[in-house]
DNA sequence: GTCCATGCAAACGGTTTGCATAAGG
DNA sequence: CCTTATGCAAACCGTTTGCATGGAC
């Protein structure tokens, strides 16, 4: 058996088409969509499915650590199948977000650990700035 | 004069009581407040104040540079009124956020910058974990 | 006296919830 | 069959907006 139905199993929790659905477009996504955006993606495959069910759907995977949340800065949430922690970069042009796989700042956390009493256990870091499209439109318009 | 009142004469704002008390709260507080809390605190000494203004209010200040907004992970924003960048702590248990002034991070920026195509101008990092009055109470607890 | 700010209430937008129906195991 | 998930609509809650009144300069 796979992993996913069995991690579904354990937790009692039905393996859906909506639910796999939405898991697997964040697998395959590097986009960091939010939940609106989901749902309009996955609506021409599945038409009756509500963005209640998106939401609830989210949760579960959030709560079984199979995907984790972003908080750029918008109003809304973003999310990501990659439950690692590594960082983010988003666009101040076009509020688009990337990952940063390459650069490894875990070390922080043991380093920010001699300057507070708090127990530090994870963190999340976020850079911004202009993507390279941004910064091509930026010299057009001068 | 002060360089408040210069700085809002140069930008045509009024400095009202309501800002001016709002500003000051931020001064005097470590505690990264949100509308809501910023409201409650002042509704004793301006109980005609509304939280639209406590709203309007910091969007100014946000504007002017004297205040920053955090994003610490919940469904609402916190207000600081250092603007420089410096690292944020989140607990996990109570939801208070502190300063991490010591920790140095802008190098950061840097390090980033050679494994993207975007251009840098600014990062966020928050840590998390337990305060130590919450790291207290879960001892007590078993 | 002019123009910007305040305060109220209503609107807004993303997210959550309650509940009847549907469907996975 | 039993139990959990879905889909719909309504509720929620933090934040924003429109507008008439009030106050800074």
């Amino acid at each position: 058996m796979n992993k996913l139905s069995n991690l579904f199993k354990e937790n009692n929790l039905k393996l859906t088409p909506q639910r796999y659905a939405i898991y697997n477009y964040l697998l395959g996504t590097k986009s960091h969509p939010s939940a609106e955006m989901i749902y309009e993606a996955l609506r021409p495959h599945y038409p009756t499915m509500s963005l209640a069910t998106v939401y609830k759907t989210l949760n579960t995977l959030i709560e079984l650590g199979l995907v984790q949340q972003l908080n750029v800065g918008e109003d809304n949430f973003r999310f990501d199948a990659k439950s690692e922690s590594h960082p983010h970069i988003v666009c101040l042009g076009c509020g688009r977000v990337d990952d940063i796989d390459e650069l490894e700042l875990d070390h922080i956390n043991q380093i920010a650990q001699k300057y507070t009493n708090y127990k530090i256990s994870s963190s999340k870091v976020y850079f911004y700035g202009l993507c390279a499209e941004c910064q091509a439109q930026e010299k057009g318009d001068r």
